[in-house]
DNA sequence: CGGAAAGTTGAATCACATCAAAATAGGTGG
DNA sequence: CCACCTATTTTGATGTGATTCAACTTTCCG
Protein backbone atom coordinates (compact mmCIF):
# COMPACT_ATOMS: atom_id res chain seq x y z
CA UNK A 1 0.00 0.00 0.00
CA UNK A 2 1.69 3.62 -1.15
CA UNK A 3 1.61 5.55 1.54
CA UNK A 4 2.76 8.54 -0.86
CA UNK A 5 -1.37 8.29 -1.85
CA UNK A 6 -2.22 8.85 1.85
CA UNK A 7 -2.65 12.27 0.99
CA UNK A 8 -5.30 14.81 1.16
CA UNK A 9 -3.64 16.88 -0.97
CA UNK A 10 -5.88 16.29 -4.39
CA UNK A 11 -9.45 16.89 -2.39
CA UNK A 12 -10.85 20.06 -3.40
CA UNK A 13 -12.39 20.64 -0.07
CA UNK A 14 -8.80 21.40 1.41
CA UNK A 15 -7.15 22.69 -1.67
CA UNK A 16 -4.79 25.80 0.23
CA UNK A 17 -4.65 24.17 3.37
CA UNK A 18 -1.73 22.48 2.48
CA UNK A 19 0.55 23.02 5.92
CA UNK A 20 0.41 20.99 9.21
CA UNK A 21 -2.88 21.25 9.30
CA UNK A 22 -3.63 18.93 6.72
CA UNK A 23 -1.18 16.51 7.56
CA UNK A 24 -2.54 16.43 11.11
CA UNK A 25 -6.03 15.49 9.32
CA UNK A 26 -4.42 12.66 7.36
CA UNK A 27 -3.27 11.18 10.20
CA UNK A 28 -6.61 10.85 11.49
CA UNK A 29 -7.74 9.35 8.02
CA UNK A 30 -7.90 5.59 7.84
CA UNK A 31 -6.81 4.85 4.54
CA UNK A 32 -8.32 1.75 2.54
CA UNK A 33 -8.56 0.43 -1.04
CA UNK A 34 -11.42 -0.64 -2.85
CA UNK A 35 -11.80 -3.22 -6.16
CA UNK A 36 -13.77 -2.26 -8.90
CA UNK A 37 -17.24 -3.24 -8.44
CA UNK A 38 -16.53 -3.08 -4.56
CA UNK A 39 -19.57 -2.00 -2.19
CA UNK A 40 -17.95 1.07 -0.30
CA UNK A 41 -20.80 1.27 2.25
CA UNK A 42 -24.19 0.42 2.09
CA UNK A 43 -27.49 2.00 2.01
CA UNK A 44 -29.49 2.17 6.16
CA UNK A 45 -25.80 2.18 7.83
CA UNK A 46 -25.93 4.08 10.83
CA UNK A 47 -21.80 4.53 11.02
CA UNK A 48 -20.97 8.17 9.70
CA UNK A 49 -17.64 8.38 8.50
CA UNK A 50 -16.57 10.45 5.45
CA UNK A 51 -14.67 9.57 2.59
CA UNK A 52 -12.02 11.64 0.44
CA UNK A 53 -12.02 10.05 -2.82
CA UNK A 54 -7.57 10.54 -3.47
CA UNK A 55 -7.68 7.64 -6.40
CA UNK A 56 -10.36 6.06 -9.05
CA UNK A 57 -13.77 6.75 -8.62
CA UNK A 58 -16.92 5.93 -7.08
CA UNK A 59 -21.03 5.95 -7.95
CA UNK A 60 -24.11 6.91 -5.70
CA UNK A 61 -26.60 4.66 -6.24
CA UNK A 62 -30.11 3.28 -4.83
CA UNK A 63 -31.64 0.49 -6.11
CA UNK A 64 -35.51 -0.10 -6.86
CA UNK A 65 -38.12 -2.85 -5.19
CA UNK A 66 -37.94 -4.46 -8.61
CA UNK A 67 -33.88 -4.39 -8.62
CA UNK A 68 -33.30 -1.34 -10.77
CA UNK A 69 -30.28 0.62 -10.36
CA UNK A 70 -30.80 4.23 -10.42
CA UNK A 71 -27.26 6.20 -10.07
CA UNK A 72 -27.94 9.49 -7.62
CA UNK A 73 -24.06 10.86 -8.74
CA UNK A 74 -20.77 9.82 -9.51
CA UNK A 75 -18.07 11.09 -7.31
CA UNK A 76 -14.33 11.71 -8.94
CA UNK A 77 -11.14 11.93 -7.07
CA UNK A 78 -10.31 14.59 -5.32
CA UNK A 79 -13.98 14.90 -4.04
CA UNK A 80 -15.63 12.94 -1.16
CA UNK A 81 -18.89 11.43 -0.14
CA UNK A 82 -20.85 10.51 3.00
CA UNK A 83 -20.94 13.94 4.94
CA UNK A 84 -24.76 13.94 4.73
CA UNK A 85 -24.58 11.20 7.64
CA UNK A 86 -22.03 13.05 9.13
CA UNK A 87 -23.36 16.06 9.45
CA UNK A 88 -26.97 15.03 10.20
CA UNK A 89 -26.85 11.36 11.98
CA UNK A 90 -29.19 10.17 10.44
CA UNK A 91 -28.55 6.50 8.09
CA UNK A 92 -27.03 6.77 4.58
CA UNK A 93 -29.60 7.44 1.88
CA UNK A 94 -27.90 5.15 -0.58
CA UNK A 95 -25.05 2.81 -1.29
CA UNK A 96 -21.83 3.45 -2.80
CA UNK A 97 -20.05 1.62 -5.27
CA UNK A 98 -16.39 1.86 -6.85
CA UNK A 99 -16.34 2.01 -10.04
CA UNK A 100 -12.68 1.55 -10.69
CA UNK A 101 -9.59 0.70 -8.44
CA UNK A 102 -10.09 3.38 -5.54
CA UNK A 103 -7.57 5.11 -2.74
CA UNK A 104 -9.97 6.21 0.10
CA UNK A 105 -9.49 8.27 3.44
CA UNK A 106 -11.83 7.80 5.88
CA UNK A 107 -12.89 10.10 8.68
CA UNK A 108 -14.48 10.00 11.94
CA UNK A 109 -17.66 12.07 11.94
CA UNK A 110 -17.12 13.81 15.05
CA UNK A 111 -13.64 14.72 13.39
CA UNK A 112 -15.02 15.88 10.02
CA UNK A 113 -17.45 18.15 12.14
CA UNK A 114 -14.51 19.44 13.88
CA UNK A 115 -12.30 19.94 11.40
CA UNK A 116 -15.09 21.95 9.29
CA UNK A 117 -17.09 23.72 11.54
CA UNK A 118 -14.41 25.16 13.37
CA UNK A 119 -13.14 27.08 10.39
CA UNK A 120 -15.03 29.16 8.34
CA UNK A 121 -13.57 28.59 4.76
CA UNK A 122 -13.99 25.12 5.19
CA UNK A 123 -17.81 25.59 6.37
CA UNK A 124 -18.87 27.80 3.62
CA UNK A 125 -17.18 25.46 0.92
CA UNK A 126 -19.12 21.96 2.10
CA UNK A 127 -22.14 24.17 2.02
CA UNK A 128 -21.63 25.63 -1.23
CA UNK A 129 -20.91 21.68 -2.52
CA UNK A 130 -24.40 20.64 -0.71
CA UNK A 131 -26.19 24.05 -2.14
CA UNK A 132 -24.62 22.17 -5.45
CA UNK A 133 -26.01 18.85 -5.07
CA UNK A 134 -29.40 20.71 -4.41
CA UNK A 135 -29.58 22.39 -7.67
CA UNK A 136 -28.49 19.13 -9.79
CA UNK A 137 -31.48 17.35 -7.68
CA UNK A 138 -34.06 19.76 -8.79
CA UNK A 139 -32.58 19.86 -12.27
CA UNK A 140 -33.21 16.07 -12.17
CA UNK A 141 -36.52 16.31 -10.74
CA UNK A 142 -37.39 18.43 -13.36
CA UNK A 143 -36.19 16.14 -15.78
CA UNK A 144 -38.05 13.00 -14.55
CA UNK A 145 -40.67 14.96 -14.38
CA UNK A 146 -41.45 17.10 -17.40
CA UNK A 147 -38.67 15.38 -20.54
CA UNK A 148 -39.16 12.07 -22.19
CA UNK A 149 -36.75 9.08 -21.97
CA UNK A 150 -34.99 9.97 -24.93
CA UNK A 151 -34.81 13.62 -24.09
CA UNK A 152 -33.10 12.17 -21.00
CA UNK A 153 -30.47 9.59 -22.63
CA UNK A 154 -29.32 12.34 -24.83
CA UNK A 155 -28.90 14.93 -21.52
CA UNK A 156 -26.76 12.26 -20.20
CA UNK A 157 -24.57 12.17 -23.14
CA UNK A 158 -23.77 15.78 -23.05
CA UNK A 159 -22.81 15.40 -19.64
CA UNK A 160 -20.70 12.65 -20.20
CA UNK A 161 -18.88 13.82 -23.31
CA UNK A 162 -16.24 16.15 -23.56
CA UNK A 163 -14.75 18.55 -26.87
CA UNK A 164 -13.08 16.37 -29.56
CA UNK A 165 -9.46 17.12 -29.41
CA UNK A 166 -9.32 16.03 -33.37
CA UNK A 167 -12.46 18.48 -34.11
CA UNK A 168 -13.22 21.13 -31.20
CA UNK A 169 -16.51 21.36 -33.61
CA UNK A 170 -17.79 17.72 -32.26
CA UNK A 171 -18.00 16.52 -28.85
CA UNK A 172 -16.86 12.90 -28.04
CA UNK A 173 -17.32 10.31 -25.50
CA UNK A 174 -14.48 8.17 -24.80
CA UNK A 175 -14.36 5.88 -23.39
CA UNK A 176 -18.20 5.05 -23.62
CA UNK A 177 -19.65 3.22 -19.99
CA UNK A 178 -21.60 0.21 -20.39
CA UNK A 179 -25.25 1.46 -21.58
CA UNK A 180 -26.88 -0.04 -18.45
CA UNK A 181 -25.39 2.97 -16.72
CA UNK A 182 -26.22 5.27 -18.90
CA UNK A 183 -29.55 4.00 -18.47
CA UNK A 184 -29.09 4.34 -14.26
CA UNK A 185 -28.25 7.90 -14.98
CA UNK A 186 -31.23 8.49 -17.08
CA UNK A 187 -34.05 6.56 -14.99
CA UNK A 188 -34.62 4.17 -18.41
CA UNK A 189 -33.41 0.68 -19.33
CA UNK A 190 -30.71 -0.57 -21.61
CA UNK A 191 -33.50 -0.95 -24.57
CA UNK A 192 -34.70 2.45 -24.71
CA UNK A 193 -30.53 3.87 -24.10
CA UNK A 194 -29.44 1.48 -27.71
CA UNK A 195 -32.66 2.83 -29.52
CA UNK A 196 -32.23 6.09 -28.58
CA UNK A 197 -28.09 6.04 -29.75
CA UNK A 198 -29.37 4.00 -32.80
CA UNK A 199 -31.42 6.52 -33.65
CA UNK A 200 -28.87 9.48 -33.72
CA UNK A 201 -26.60 7.09 -35.24
CA UNK A 202 -29.29 6.47 -38.23
CA UNK A 203 -30.03 10.02 -38.92
CA UNK A 204 -26.19 10.83 -38.88
CA UNK A 205 -26.12 13.11 -35.72
CA UNK A 206 -23.50 10.52 -33.82
CA UNK A 207 -21.09 7.88 -34.84
CA UNK A 208 -20.19 5.04 -33.19
CA UNK A 209 -16.74 3.52 -33.11
CA UNK A 210 -16.27 0.42 -31.02
CA UNK A 211 -16.00 1.82 -27.56
CA UNK A 212 -16.40 5.41 -28.48
CA UNK A 213 -19.02 7.93 -29.61
CA UNK A 214 -18.76 11.20 -31.55
CA UNK A 215 -21.46 13.73 -31.62
CA UNK A 216 -21.04 14.95 -35.27
CA UNK A 217 -23.85 17.69 -35.66
CA UNK A 218 -24.14 19.28 -32.82
CA UNK A 219 -26.74 21.69 -33.77
CA UNK A 220 -28.80 19.01 -34.17
CA UNK A 221 -28.28 17.11 -31.50
CA UNK A 222 -28.57 20.25 -29.16
CA UNK A 223 -32.38 20.94 -30.61
CA UNK A 224 -33.07 17.43 -30.00
CA UNK A 225 -31.79 17.48 -26.59
CA UNK A 226 -33.27 20.90 -25.95
CA UNK A 227 -35.78 22.20 -23.33
CA UNK A 228 -32.91 22.54 -20.79
CA UNK A 229 -30.63 24.35 -18.56
CA UNK A 230 -28.28 26.60 -19.50
CA UNK A 231 -25.95 24.49 -17.10
CA UNK A 232 -24.93 21.71 -20.22
CA UNK A 233 -21.22 20.62 -20.34
CA UNK A 234 -20.51 21.62 -16.88
CA UNK A 235 -19.20 18.88 -14.46
CA UNK A 236 -21.63 17.06 -12.89
CA UNK A 237 -19.66 15.37 -9.94
CA UNK A 238 -21.10 15.83 -6.75
CA UNK B 1 -47.85 46.89 9.32
CA UNK B 2 -47.62 44.71 12.88
CA UNK B 3 -43.83 45.45 13.55
CA UNK B 4 -44.39 43.30 16.88
CA UNK B 5 -44.43 40.41 14.07
CA UNK B 6 -41.59 41.45 12.56
CA UNK B 7 -39.54 39.11 14.81
CA UNK B 8 -37.24 36.04 14.15
CA UNK B 9 -37.76 34.33 17.46
CA UNK B 10 -40.21 31.61 15.35
CA UNK B 11 -37.40 31.11 12.56
CA UNK B 12 -36.26 27.53 14.20
CA UNK B 13 -32.34 28.26 12.53
CA UNK B 14 -32.20 30.86 15.72
CA UNK B 15 -34.50 28.71 18.48
CA UNK B 16 -32.08 29.72 21.42
CA UNK B 17 -30.77 32.75 20.16
CA UNK B 18 -33.29 34.94 21.87
CA UNK B 19 -31.17 38.09 23.14
CA UNK B 20 -29.64 41.39 21.66
CA UNK B 21 -28.11 39.09 18.81
CA UNK B 22 -31.22 38.28 17.39
CA UNK B 23 -32.26 41.51 18.39
CA UNK B 24 -29.64 43.35 16.14
CA UNK B 25 -30.42 40.81 12.98
CA UNK B 26 -34.07 41.44 12.92
CA UNK B 27 -32.88 45.40 12.01
CA UNK B 28 -30.59 44.56 9.58
CA UNK B 29 -34.20 42.33 7.63
CA UNK B 30 -36.27 44.24 5.64
CA UNK B 31 -39.71 43.17 6.22
CA UNK B 32 -42.31 42.73 3.37
CA UNK B 33 -45.88 41.46 3.13
CA UNK B 34 -47.32 39.11 0.33
CA UNK B 35 -50.68 38.70 -0.85
CA UNK B 36 -51.70 34.71 -1.61
CA UNK B 37 -50.50 33.85 -5.39
CA UNK B 38 -47.97 36.68 -5.34
CA UNK B 39 -44.98 35.61 -6.61
CA UNK B 40 -41.64 36.36 -3.92
CA UNK B 41 -38.86 35.78 -6.62
CA UNK B 42 -38.43 34.66 -9.71
CA UNK B 43 -36.54 31.57 -11.05
CA UNK B 44 -32.84 32.98 -12.40
CA UNK B 45 -32.95 36.25 -10.28
CA UNK B 46 -29.19 37.26 -9.65
CA UNK B 47 -29.86 38.67 -5.88
CA UNK B 48 -29.05 36.56 -3.43
CA UNK B 49 -31.44 37.75 -0.33
CA UNK B 50 -32.89 35.13 2.30
CA UNK B 51 -36.25 35.27 3.16
CA UNK B 52 -37.46 33.78 6.46
CA UNK B 53 -41.16 33.09 6.72
CA UNK B 54 -42.63 34.36 9.71
CA UNK B 55 -46.23 34.33 8.95
CA UNK B 56 -47.86 32.63 5.90
CA UNK B 57 -46.24 29.34 3.81
CA UNK B 58 -44.73 29.65 0.74
CA UNK B 59 -44.22 27.24 -2.38
CA UNK B 60 -40.96 26.78 -4.38
CA UNK B 61 -41.84 25.27 -8.11
CA UNK B 62 -40.21 25.43 -11.73
CA UNK B 63 -42.11 25.26 -14.68
CA UNK B 64 -41.91 22.81 -17.69
CA UNK B 65 -41.53 24.28 -20.86
CA UNK B 66 -44.84 23.36 -21.85
CA UNK B 67 -46.32 25.22 -18.23
CA UNK B 68 -46.95 22.42 -16.42
CA UNK B 69 -45.77 23.12 -12.77
CA UNK B 70 -43.67 20.80 -10.80
CA UNK B 71 -43.56 21.72 -7.04
CA UNK B 72 -40.27 21.44 -5.12
CA UNK B 73 -41.24 22.30 -1.65
CA UNK B 74 -43.36 24.20 0.79
CA UNK B 75 -42.24 26.15 3.30
CA UNK B 76 -44.12 26.82 6.28
CA UNK B 77 -43.93 29.76 9.26
CA UNK B 78 -40.65 29.44 10.87
CA UNK B 79 -38.10 28.03 8.14
CA UNK B 80 -36.68 29.83 5.40
CA UNK B 81 -35.40 30.20 1.69
CA UNK B 82 -33.39 31.45 -0.84
CA UNK B 83 -30.84 30.03 1.14
CA UNK B 84 -28.80 28.54 -2.49
CA UNK B 85 -28.17 31.62 -3.82
CA UNK B 86 -26.59 33.23 0.00
CA UNK B 87 -24.31 30.72 -0.22
CA UNK B 88 -22.67 29.95 -3.90
CA UNK B 89 -23.83 33.34 -5.84
CA UNK B 90 -25.89 31.63 -8.25
CA UNK B 91 -29.12 32.55 -10.24
CA UNK B 92 -32.25 31.24 -8.41
CA UNK B 93 -32.78 27.86 -9.15
CA UNK B 94 -36.62 28.32 -8.56
CA UNK B 95 -39.97 30.48 -8.28
CA UNK B 96 -41.13 31.25 -4.71
CA UNK B 97 -44.99 32.28 -4.72
CA UNK B 98 -47.24 32.39 -1.25
CA UNK B 99 -49.36 30.00 -0.92
CA UNK B 100 -51.44 32.58 1.76
CA UNK B 101 -50.83 35.56 2.98
CA UNK B 102 -47.26 36.18 4.32
CA UNK B 103 -44.93 38.02 6.43
CA UNK B 104 -41.51 37.40 5.76
CA UNK B 105 -37.63 39.04 6.79
CA UNK B 106 -35.61 39.18 4.09
CA UNK B 107 -31.85 39.61 4.23
CA UNK B 108 -29.22 40.43 2.44
CA UNK B 109 -26.80 37.84 1.38
CA UNK B 110 -23.55 39.13 2.99
CA UNK B 111 -25.38 39.21 6.16
CA UNK B 112 -26.67 36.21 5.69
CA UNK B 113 -23.04 34.79 5.34
CA UNK B 114 -21.79 36.52 7.86
CA UNK B 115 -24.32 35.56 10.68
CA UNK B 116 -23.84 32.18 9.61
CA UNK B 117 -20.49 31.17 8.91
CA UNK B 118 -19.18 32.75 11.57
CA UNK B 119 -21.27 30.24 14.28
CA UNK B 120 -20.40 27.06 14.71
CA UNK B 121 -24.02 26.21 15.80
CA UNK B 122 -25.60 28.10 12.91
CA UNK B 123 -23.42 26.62 10.40
CA UNK B 124 -24.78 22.96 11.49
CA UNK B 125 -27.84 24.13 11.49
CA UNK B 126 -27.93 25.29 7.99
CA UNK B 127 -26.10 22.11 7.16
CA UNK B 128 -28.44 19.75 8.47
CA UNK B 129 -30.78 22.12 6.59
CA UNK B 130 -29.62 21.34 3.50
CA UNK B 131 -28.72 17.64 4.11
CA UNK B 132 -32.05 16.95 4.66
CA UNK B 133 -33.00 18.78 1.69
CA UNK B 134 -30.87 16.33 -0.45
CA UNK B 135 -32.22 13.06 1.11
CA UNK B 136 -35.89 14.70 0.20
CA UNK B 137 -34.91 15.23 -2.84
CA UNK B 138 -32.86 12.15 -3.71
CA UNK B 139 -36.04 9.87 -2.48
CA UNK B 140 -38.07 11.81 -5.00
CA UNK B 141 -35.95 11.08 -7.37
CA UNK B 142 -36.52 7.36 -6.52
CA UNK B 143 -40.04 8.06 -6.76
CA UNK B 144 -39.95 9.43 -9.98
CA UNK B 145 -37.53 6.62 -11.45
CA UNK B 146 -39.16 3.82 -9.95
CA UNK B 147 -42.67 4.42 -8.79
CA UNK B 148 -46.32 4.68 -10.92
CA UNK B 149 -48.24 7.91 -10.75
CA UNK B 150 -50.60 6.71 -8.88
CA UNK B 151 -48.65 5.50 -6.35
CA UNK B 152 -46.94 8.72 -5.86
CA UNK B 153 -50.33 10.05 -5.41
CA UNK B 154 -50.77 7.55 -2.52
CA UNK B 155 -47.48 9.11 -0.93
CA UNK B 156 -48.67 12.72 -1.50
CA UNK B 157 -51.75 11.57 0.24
CA UNK B 158 -49.59 10.39 2.93
CA UNK B 159 -47.52 13.18 3.38
CA UNK B 160 -50.49 16.01 3.66
CA UNK B 161 -52.55 13.63 6.29
CA UNK B 162 -52.15 13.55 10.15
CA UNK B 163 -53.90 11.23 12.67
CA UNK B 164 -57.78 12.18 12.85
CA UNK B 165 -58.32 13.39 16.31
CA UNK B 166 -61.86 11.71 16.56
CA UNK B 167 -60.34 8.48 15.06
CA UNK B 168 -56.69 7.84 16.10
CA UNK B 169 -56.78 4.75 13.74
CA UNK B 170 -57.93 6.87 11.01
CA UNK B 171 -55.83 9.74 9.00
CA UNK B 172 -57.16 12.82 7.64
CA UNK B 173 -56.57 15.59 5.55
CA UNK B 174 -57.76 18.80 6.64
CA UNK B 175 -58.53 20.97 4.86
CA UNK B 176 -57.58 18.92 1.43
CA UNK B 177 -55.17 21.26 -1.04
CA UNK B 178 -56.93 21.63 -4.58
CA UNK B 179 -56.22 18.70 -6.63
CA UNK B 180 -53.82 20.49 -9.01
CA UNK B 181 -51.20 21.01 -6.39
CA UNK B 182 -51.44 17.74 -5.64
CA UNK B 183 -50.74 16.77 -8.76
CA UNK B 184 -47.50 18.73 -9.20
CA UNK B 185 -46.42 17.34 -6.03
CA UNK B 186 -46.45 14.07 -7.56
CA UNK B 187 -45.37 15.28 -11.00
CA UNK B 188 -48.26 14.01 -12.57
CA UNK B 189 -51.36 15.27 -14.29
CA UNK B 190 -55.02 16.70 -12.22
CA UNK B 191 -56.72 14.10 -13.97
CA UNK B 192 -54.68 11.30 -12.49
CA UNK B 193 -55.23 12.72 -9.39
CA UNK B 194 -58.74 12.21 -9.67
CA UNK B 195 -58.67 8.86 -10.74
CA UNK B 196 -56.23 7.75 -8.22
CA UNK B 197 -58.61 9.34 -5.53
CA UNK B 198 -61.57 7.75 -7.19
CA UNK B 199 -60.37 4.54 -6.99
CA UNK B 200 -59.33 4.49 -3.16
CA UNK B 201 -63.00 5.68 -2.89
CA UNK B 202 -64.93 2.99 -4.87
CA UNK B 203 -62.81 0.31 -3.00
CA UNK B 204 -63.84 1.93 0.17
CA UNK B 205 -60.13 2.97 1.38
CA UNK B 206 -61.00 6.49 2.11
CA UNK B 207 -63.92 8.91 2.34
CA UNK B 208 -64.38 12.23 0.79
CA UNK B 209 -66.07 14.63 2.46
CA UNK B 210 -66.23 18.61 0.95
CA UNK B 211 -62.87 19.68 1.44
CA UNK B 212 -61.74 16.59 4.04
CA UNK B 213 -60.62 13.60 2.95
CA UNK B 214 -60.01 10.42 5.83
CA UNK B 215 -57.80 7.66 5.32
CA UNK B 216 -60.16 4.99 6.66
CA UNK B 217 -58.56 1.44 5.63
CA UNK B 218 -55.06 2.40 6.58
CA UNK B 219 -53.47 -1.02 6.40
CA UNK B 220 -55.35 -1.35 2.54
CA UNK B 221 -53.80 2.19 1.74
CA UNK B 222 -50.26 1.60 3.33
CA UNK B 223 -49.98 -1.84 0.62
CA UNK B 224 -51.30 0.37 -2.50
CA UNK B 225 -48.77 3.05 -1.51
CA UNK B 226 -46.00 -0.02 -0.62
CA UNK B 227 -42.73 0.35 -2.01
CA UNK B 228 -41.96 3.20 -0.20
CA UNK B 229 -39.65 5.33 2.56
CA UNK B 230 -39.64 4.75 6.44
CA UNK B 231 -39.79 8.63 6.82
CA UNK B 232 -43.71 8.55 6.31
CA UNK B 233 -45.70 11.24 8.66
CA UNK B 234 -42.65 13.17 9.13
CA UNK B 235 -42.70 16.99 8.63
CA UNK B 236 -41.67 17.09 4.32
CA UNK B 237 -41.02 21.27 4.91
CA UNK B 238 -37.98 22.08 3.93
C1' DC C 1 -79.14 32.71 -8.50
C1' DG C 2 -75.62 32.62 -11.90
C1' DG C 3 -71.11 32.21 -13.52
C1' DA C 4 -66.51 30.51 -12.82
C1' DA C 5 -63.49 27.33 -11.02
C1' DA C 6 -62.64 22.74 -9.70
C1' DG C 7 -63.46 18.10 -10.15
C1' DT C 8 -65.10 13.83 -12.72
C1' DT C 9 -65.30 10.59 -16.38
C1' DG C 10 -64.61 8.33 -20.86
C1' DA C 11 -62.14 7.47 -25.06
C1' DA C 12 -58.15 7.84 -28.01
C1' DT C 13 -53.34 8.02 -28.25
C1' DC C 14 -48.66 7.59 -27.16
C1' DA C 15 -44.48 6.61 -24.88
C1' DC C 16 -42.08 3.37 -22.58
C1' DA C 17 -41.28 -0.99 -20.28
C1' DT C 18 -41.19 -5.66 -20.90
C1' DC C 19 -40.35 -9.90 -23.13
C1' DA C 20 -37.98 -12.57 -26.39
C1' DA C 21 -34.56 -13.56 -29.69
C1' DA C 22 -30.63 -12.57 -32.65
C1' DA C 23 -26.27 -10.31 -33.56
C1' DT C 24 -21.98 -8.51 -32.09
C1' DA C 25 -18.04 -7.79 -29.31
C1' DG C 26 -14.68 -9.27 -25.95
C1' DG C 27 -11.97 -12.32 -23.74
C1' DT C 28 -9.81 -17.08 -22.93
C1' DG C 29 -7.59 -21.22 -23.78
C1' DG C 30 -6.19 -24.46 -27.11
C1' DC D 1 -4.92 -17.39 -35.00
C1' DC D 2 -9.02 -19.65 -34.45
C1' DA D 3 -12.84 -21.62 -31.85
C1' DC D 4 -15.63 -21.06 -28.12
C1' DC D 5 -17.99 -18.86 -24.42
C1' DT D 6 -20.01 -15.03 -22.18
C1' DA D 7 -21.42 -10.32 -21.82
C1' DT D 8 -23.19 -6.60 -24.16
C1' DT D 9 -25.82 -4.60 -27.61
C1' DT D 10 -29.37 -4.49 -31.02
C1' DT D 11 -33.91 -5.10 -32.90
C1' DG D 12 -38.75 -6.45 -33.06
C1' DA D 13 -43.29 -7.41 -31.09
C1' DT D 14 -46.47 -6.61 -27.56
C1' DG D 15 -48.81 -4.81 -23.49
C1' DT D 16 -49.84 -1.26 -20.27
C1' DG D 17 -49.97 2.89 -17.75
C1' DA D 18 -50.51 7.58 -18.13
C1' DT D 19 -51.28 11.80 -20.71
C1' DT D 20 -54.28 14.26 -23.54
C1' DC D 21 -58.55 15.87 -25.28
C1' DA D 22 -63.17 16.63 -24.65
C1' DA D 23 -67.58 16.71 -22.49
C1' DC D 24 -70.04 16.88 -18.43
C1' DT D 25 -70.99 17.70 -13.33
C1' DT D 26 -70.34 19.61 -9.01
C1' DT D 27 -68.85 23.02 -5.90
C1' DC D 28 -67.77 27.50 -4.63
C1' DC D 29 -68.53 32.33 -4.01
C1' DG D 30 -70.16 36.85 -4.99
Amino acid sequence: MNVSLHRLTTIRLFRGFDGDWLRALEQKCGWREFDREQTILDRDNREGDVFFVTQGSVIVVNFSVTGREIALARIAAGSYFGELAAIDGEPRSATVVALEPCVIGVLAPQAFRDAVTGNAVLSLRLMRRLARIIRISDDRIMDLSTLGAFQRVYLELLRLSHADPDDPAALVIDPMPGQKDIAGQASTTRETVTRAISQLAADGIVERKRKRLRIVDRRRFDSLAAALDPNWGEDSTR
